[in-house]
DNA sequence: GAGGCTAATGTCAGCGACTGACAATTGACA
DNA sequence: TGTCAATTGTCAGTCGCTGACATTAGCCTC
């Protein structure tokens, strides 16, 4: 009703909040457009017809056709590691990481929903495990995400990276185990958040007994 | 000497020599001008021009650009596979693995040098580790390999891959940190293959005390 | 509220990766 | 030697992506 109450958050100017439309718009309709279509048979074009924008304009807000499927992830990410920084230094490493995990799925519905509907981002996600070229930038992201994670760990544990290989060699195996549970869940029926979260509660679980040794015995 | 004693192995006829010379000499071609200029920078017209076929003909031997820098990781990987298949059945998950990979890293000069220099080789691992474009794909390779591992680790134990999540993320973990020593050799000022040997070794040591616990005592 | 400043957008031309279609060449084999 | 099929070259075209330049549209000052 107002004149222009511009929202709660949104910063200053109506270039601002222009320019954040704009954005926002992108993701979604190329969202739209990947998981209804493909991926590669959905062409920038498309996305950028969609929006009304040129062409040009898209490759102004994402620097390729990749990252537009990826915006949204760098949300959670970012949820991720705040909430990491934020575990107690009593916990020892591998269960910080495993909780700030659980906690980041637990919220990550409110975080997103202001930009695209959790189901579509759902829908995405398999759509990206599914697409070997996005599957590629994934794990590429994920590998410079590890780093960071490296960097905090060997931080809490009042460590240098590159003099003491734990905190990588601990963040590699927890990461792997990650992208495998991520794997798995799209792979299966269930595609609610429910189910990726309790898969990798499951999978973080069998960790440590499975490299702990005999198999046959602990089954 | 001989009229045309057609080497050890290559099959029959002078049309299956000649496809084999001609990729070959694509890969060294390729290798060479990636990382002498960069891999953005080399167009794949060089690359055919360098060995004189047309930019078509390349694409009938590749499919992309990226995959004729992975044609000699493929042999390697191969060579690793066989050696996993090979591990006594008595040896425990992670030591076949630890072994396997021991074992691939110590015959590689003599499996690869028919294709290209070892040298060249070990400058391509670098390469490749230092452009974002082929680290993505090195990732998807690696995670296409991961599926495989496990489901030889699987058999081994006499497990279901879908059922049971431990051949997964025992691989899963075990990749990573592999990933990880590659990634921090290739930043290193070393590239002897040597070196690689050692630091993954020196590594996988590491994979357990890692996982289990309490950093502060054991150190 | 007119006018200048600058950020955002559109347009256009062009490169490089990649593909399909068709023609030309060249081993293979009777 | 001649036929058949595999390999290669040529050409045209699509799509991702970029630089350069013109155009539009918020923003800010007087």
């Amino acid at each position: 009703m107002a004149t222009s109450t511009p929202q709660t958050a949104p910063g200053g100017g109506l270039r601002e909040r222009k320019k954040q439309r704009t954005r926002d718009a992108l993701i979604r309709a190329a969202l739209e457009l990947f998981t209804e279509q493909g991926y590669e048979e959905t062409t920038v074009d498309e996305i950028a017809e969609a929006v009304d924008v040129s062409q040009r304009t898209y490759f102004r807000y994402f620097a390729n056709k990749e990252d537009v499927a990826f915006a949204v992830q760098e949300m959670v990410e970012a949820r991720f590691l705040d909430e990491l920084t934020a575990r107690p230094a009593s916990e020892d490493p591998l269960t910080a990481l495993r909780s700030a995990v659980l906690v980041a799925w637990d919220d990550i519905g409110s975080a997103i929903a202001s930009v695209v509907p959790v189901e579509l981002h759902m829908r995405t996600y398999r759509m990206i495990e599914s697409t070997p070229t996005l599957v590629a930038s994934h794990l590429r992201r994920s590998s410079e995400l590890e780093e960071r994670i490296a960097g905090l760990i060997a931080r809490r544990e009042g460590l240098d990276v590159d003099a003491d290989p734990r905190p990588r060699v601990l963040v590699a195996a927890f990461c792997g185990v990650m992208r495998v549970a991520g794997k798995v869940w799209g792979e299966g029926p269930d595609c609610s958040v429910e189910s990726i979260r309790e898969l990798t509660q499951s999978y973080l679980d069998h960790i440590q007994p499975a490299i702990g040794g005999d198999w046959r015995s602990a089954r």
